[in-house]
DNA sequence: ATATGTTTTGAACATCGTTCAAAGCGAGCA
DNA sequence: TGCTCGCTTTGAACGATGTTCAAAACATAT
């Protein structure tokens, strides 16, 4: 009754609980990536992966819960592309430039999944999530990396981090309600450009522009 | 049957039709303003009036419909407020900072009401609804003119315009999210200075900086 | 007063997220 | 082997939702 920390006894199944944790995860993740938010529902989840909706609350917990786990599993991937991104030796105008299209393009190639990481509102008496504040932080420290060289004081760094980061949120939200196209045919990713090249004050053109779009 | 322009009947109640719209209107805004999107269903709507459900869906449709007139008076409301706040006579880039100033003031005074305005997506097969791309339209306009002074060219000033909407936006969706406080303590309109004065390239301070919030 | 057409509604339908209590099954002990 | 313990899985149920149907209530026009 007071020890027994390994375990009472094991899963019936083929999955062990974590492998049935990343199945129920990706389940739902394809879910929303077809069919968006409103097609990612509890049975339909349960059905979809072959079980019943309780072994989904025993093993997960509710739907704000799977969407966390979504969520997570996509700011990891998110992290990963933008630092494959920055990988490469160049100047850090350019780095910011790169960071900025892998997170448009990363946007463009899931909308609806990234969607779901600001779709979510979670209820405003339960604190930040940890995992999720974290996850945000190492995002934003790539890019404060990026432009460590071009803004060297720590404060004005934050925020500009901070605002430019903001900026990037607002095209890629606006491109995915496809309300930026109401205002402008240029692509976000241009509009992104503009937005660091005059942000930044690398007055003349940091690249050839080279267009292949 | 073929004419009747004016009406067979009328309503029972005190309200005519119209009466009656602006009645589910502002029902439905307070209900958003005091619990947010997930405050907002039909047969509380319908009690909150003291209508049957059924009423509701005769006279405006159904809760998307609902939506969508909530939304169309939140971004008349937001309007008004950025025209008064560029009525006064002041050099061009005051009356950006003035302009990102209000919209965000008008964002925090209103967050749940303001947020349904980009939560509520649209199906993706409907076309976009013409009073919306018109208001979004009118309202940018507004600060396209107040960027004509400093940005001579239209087609960079048109892609100038909607990277700052889409900036301010950015902001202030991460403001009310509670996802900016992460990243930096400043307040957001701290943040919209910073990015106006670097992306117009006001080099000095454009203003003393007058600290009141 | 009767007929007409709209407004209003009570009841029903389908579906949803979630919970409860029982059945199913693996592991440890006799 | 047989048995119990404890976790896993599930069928059924509960409450609530958005939405629709058909009937009742009502104001007007003849």
């Amino acid at each position: 009754m007071a020890g027994a920390e390994k375990r009472g006894t094991g899963p019936r199944g083929e999955h062990n609980r974590d492998e049935f944790l990343a199945l129920v995860t990706k389940a739902a993740e394809g879910l929303v990536r077809r069919e968006g938010l409103r097609g990612l529902g509890m049975r339909r989840l349960a059905s979809t992966i072959g079980y019943a909706p309780n072994s989904i609350y025993n093993a997960v917990g509710d739907l704000d819960a799977v969407t966390m786990r979504v969520n997570a599993r996509t700011l990891a991937r998110l992290q990963a592309t933008l630092e494959a991104a920055v990988a490469s030796e160049a100047a850090p105008p350019e780095k910011a430039m790169a960071l900025a299209d892998a997170y448009l393009a990363f946007v463009a190639a899931d909308p609806q999944v990234w969607s779901l990481v600001y779709e979510h509102q979670i209820a405003p008496d339960s604190a930040f999530p940890d995992w999720y504040a974290e996850a945000l932080g190492q995002t934003t420290d790539l890019v404060a990396r990026v432009l460590a060289p071009m803004i060297p004081d720590a404060d004005e760094r934050r925020q500009a981090v901070a605002t430019l980061w903001a900026a990037l949120h607002g095209l890629a939200s606006l491109s995915t309600s496809r309300k930026l196209a109401v205002l402008t045919p240029e692509s976000p990713r241009d509009l992104a450009r503009l937005l660091i090249r005059r942000f930044l004050g690398t007055s003349g053109s940091v690249a050839p522009d080279r267009q292949d779009a």
